[in-house]
DNA sequence: GTAACCGGTATACCAAAGTATAGTGCCCAA
DNA sequence: TTGGGCACTATACTTTGGTATACCGGTTAC
C-alpha cells in the first residue's frame, strides 16, 4: 500500500530554533554571495596573491569590485591582507584557515548544483 | 619545525573543470538566494500549503514577493503548485522530493554559518 | 623626464532585487 | 446585496549590486 508521504524539511524545529538556523544559513549564503567572491577565492587559492594578478586572472572584473570584495572577504576573515615592508611595498592576499573550513560547504553546493543541473536540463 | 602551509582550496582543478564547478556552485546558490526563499520552503515544510497561510506565517512578506518566489521555486522543481477542482478551487504548494535533496546542503550551510558567527563575534 | 606598473579610489551611471499600495475576479455567508 | 476571504496581479517606487571610466600617488625602467 502506497501513501503519499509529506515532504518535510529536517526535524521540525520550534520557533526560536528555526530562527537561529535561518540566521546561520543566511550568514553562510551572504558570505559567498556576490558575482565575484567565489572566483576571487579560487584565484587566490590557485596561487594569485597580488591585486593585479588576481585582477588579471578574473576576466571582466573591475578594480573597484575586486577591491570591494577583497574587503568583504577580509571582514569575514576568509583572507588576510599582508603588507610587506619592501620598496615599493608589496601586498599579498592570503586565504586564512577559516576559509579552509568552507570546503565542505562548497563541496556540497557543487554536488547539489550538478545534480540540480541534470534534473532541470532533463538528465 | 613549523612552516607556513599554503591554504589552497580543494585539489587544484584545470580550467574547464574549475569553470564547471563554479557553474554548479552558482546554480546552487542562485536557487537558494533571495530574501524569502528559505522561509517559504520552511513554511511549506512546516505544514502551510496555501498561499494565504504561507503569507501569514512569514512576517512582512508581500503577496508580490511570495508569488514571485513561489514561481521561481516551482521552476526549479522544488515545489509543485497543485490545483484542486473544488468550488472554489483550492490551490496547494507542496515540496517535491527534489527539495528533499537540498537537506544536506542546507545542513552544511547552517553548520558553517553557526561556526562563522562564533568566529566573527569572537567565540 | 616620461612612460609604465602597482595598488588601489572617485564619480557617475545602470540594472536587478525588493517594497508599498492598490486593485482584480471569483466565491460564499449573512 | 454587500462585505469578506482567497489567490493573486499591476504600477510605481526605493534600495542594493554591479559597471564604466577616469584618476591618484608612489616606484622603477628607459
Amino acid at each position: 500500500m502506497t501513501v503519499t508521504q509529506e515532504v518535510t524539511f529536517g526535524e521540525s524545529l520550534d520557533h526560536t530554533e528555526c530562527t537561529k538556523s535561518l540566521m546561520a544559513i543566511r550568514d553562510a549564503l551572504d558570505v559567498l554571495n556576490g558575482k565575484w567572491k567565489l572566483q576571487i577565492i579560487i584565484a587566490i587559492s590557485s596561487g594569485q596573491h597580488k591585486f593585479k594578478d588576481i585582477e588579471r586572472q578574473i576576466p571582466k572584473i573591475t578594480p573597484r569590485m575586486l577591491s570591494k570584495e577583497l574587503k568583504s572577504l577580509e571582514e569575514n576573515q576568509l583572507l588576510k591582507r599582508i603588507v610587506y615592508d619592501t620598496l615599493p611595498v608589496t601586498i599579498e592576499y592570503k586565504l586564512t584557515p577559516h576559509a579552509k573550513t568552507l570546503e565542505k560547504v562548497i563541496a556540497e553546493l557543487r554536488n547539489w548544483g550538478a545534480l540540480h543541473r541534470k534534473k532541470i536540463l532533463g538528465r
